[in-house]
Parts: structure tokens; C-alpha cells; sequence
DNA sequence: AAGACACTTGAATAAATGCTCATATAACTA
DNA sequence: TAGTTATATGAGCATTTATTCAAGTGTCTT
């Protein structure tokens, strides 16, 4: 009912593959998992949130040391260090001038883990 | 040696943390490895793929099925499944006009279960 | 051989993205 | 109070990217 109308042009196998497209149609998680879980991933589609989440995964890190580590402007880290935020994988304390970046938890490592597994296989 | 000049300006914290610093950067693993990394995150980083690796899952598809299921051009989704198979993500066989693709192995469930931890933590 | 069919591919376009630069904010220091 | 330091933020720019459109390839059918 919610489905807008489908506009594709269908062709033999659908009609011949129809159970199987309909089995995986109802299998199919829903539309806003799906994006949400596109989200995640974009963030860590990045080298630059990569490195930064690797390095907080050491250790705790204020913005001026990752940008040294990193090479990078801090104006750079601290614009990914926002995106990072907003995707709930780190969170910030502030000591006087400083503000010290840390991973919310360990989820960055096995999802790390899971990625190291599959560029490793060949 | 075949590090580029630094040129980011330094800060005080970089020297108060110049141990910390140099502890992690000890500790990260090769650019190539983490850039490697980001690429395999950054294909699963959009939601046409998510979905097309989700069905892929749940049974194996043909380019026309694929599109009729996420009501999208046959074109958009074989440009895709072009990415997901230079990802080492999917495979294809051939039968007759129809091309048959399927999940390499079954890192992609565990890459989005992963995933799905981290959605699902508040 | 001609046409239909499933799919691929390249160019074009609009949208998203990462970085830089300049400026703003907030906390410390002299 | 004025200046410095650490960080954040907004605008601008260059690059990347996802989709569309048009055309191409290979296979089957008649």
C-alpha cells in the first residue's frame, strides 16, 4: 500500500524467478535499517575516519595531537571528528582549552576486525 | 625516511603527549591496510548495495530480478553489482542471456551483523 | 538472418563529500 | 584587558559518486 508504484519494466525471469524475488522481498529488513546501516558504513568509508578511529582505539587523543599524527589541518580533523560524533563512535571531554576524543565503545574494533577478514582472504 | 615533511603546525599538547603520540603511531597499522580498509567500507557505504548484498543473501539473483525487487533501472544495478564484484563481494554465472549473482562467502553477514550491534545500541 | 531479450558500458549530469581558508568561540595567561 | 591557544564552524572549491540515457555485446528464438 506504501509501496509507490513500481515503474521498472519487468521482463521473463521475473515472472518465471516470481516466488523467489517475493521470498526475498518479505525476507528483506526493513527500507530504514537498510539506510541507517548505509550510514554507518559511509563513515567508515573514509581513510582519514579510519586513521582517527584507529588512533583512538590506542589511546585517547585531543584534536591538535591527532592532527599531527595524521598530518592533517585540524580544521580537517575536527571536521571528522564531528562526523564521527554524530555517529555515535566517539565522544569528547574538555580540559580547559583541550578536548580529549575517545571511541564510545569497542564495536569500531570488531567492526574493523570483520573488514581485516575479508581484505586478508586474497 | 620516506615519510613527507610535516608541516602541520605544533602545539603544546603535542609536546606534553609527545610519548602518547609516538605510542600510537607505533601502533597503527600500514597507510595501505588502512586505506584498503576504508575502501571496503565505502562499497558498503550506500544503500543500493546494502540492499543488493541483502537479497544476495537471501537467494541468488538475476540483474532483472534484482532491479524489480528494489524498483530500479537495470542499468543502476549492474553498475553496482560492477562495484560489488570488483569489492570481491559478489560472483556471477552465466546462464544463456541471464547473468546469476551471488554473495562470495559469508563475511557480508558478519560485516553487517557488526553493523547492526552498533544501530541497535540506543 | 532478423529480431527480441538480458545485460554491460561510457558519457553526462546532479548531488554529495572532504579539505582549505577565514573567522568565531571559549579558556587560559600576562 | 589584551593576547594567545585549542577547537569549532561556515563558505567555497575541487573531486567523487550514483543514477540516467543511449548505445553496444552476446544469446536465444523464429
Amino acid at each position: 500500500m506504501t509501496e509507490k508504484f513500481n515503474s521498472i519494466e519487468r521482463c521473463d525471469c521475473n515472472v518465471i524467478h516470481e516466488d523467489i524475488v517475493n521470498q526475498v522481498r518479505d525476507k528483506m529488513p526493513q527500507e530504514e535499517i537498510l539506510y541507517d546501516l548505509a550510514e554507518l558504513f559511509k563513515v567508515f568509508g573514509d581513510s582519514t575516519r579510519i586513521r582517527i578511529l584507529w588512533a583512538l582505539h590506542e589511546a585517547e587523543m585531543c584534536v591538535c595531537d591527532i592532527a599531527v599524527l595524521l598530518n592533517m589541518t585540524q580544521s580537517a580533523i575536527s571536521h571528522q571528528l564531528r562526523v564521527l560524533k554524530q555517529a555515535n563512535l566517539v565522544k569528547n571531554r574538555k580540559e580547559g582549552k583541550v578536548v580529549y576524543y575517545s571511541l564510545v565503545d569497542d564495536h569500531v574494533r570488531e567492526i574493523f576486525d570483520q573488514g581485516l577478514i575479508h581484505i586478508n582472504e586474497k
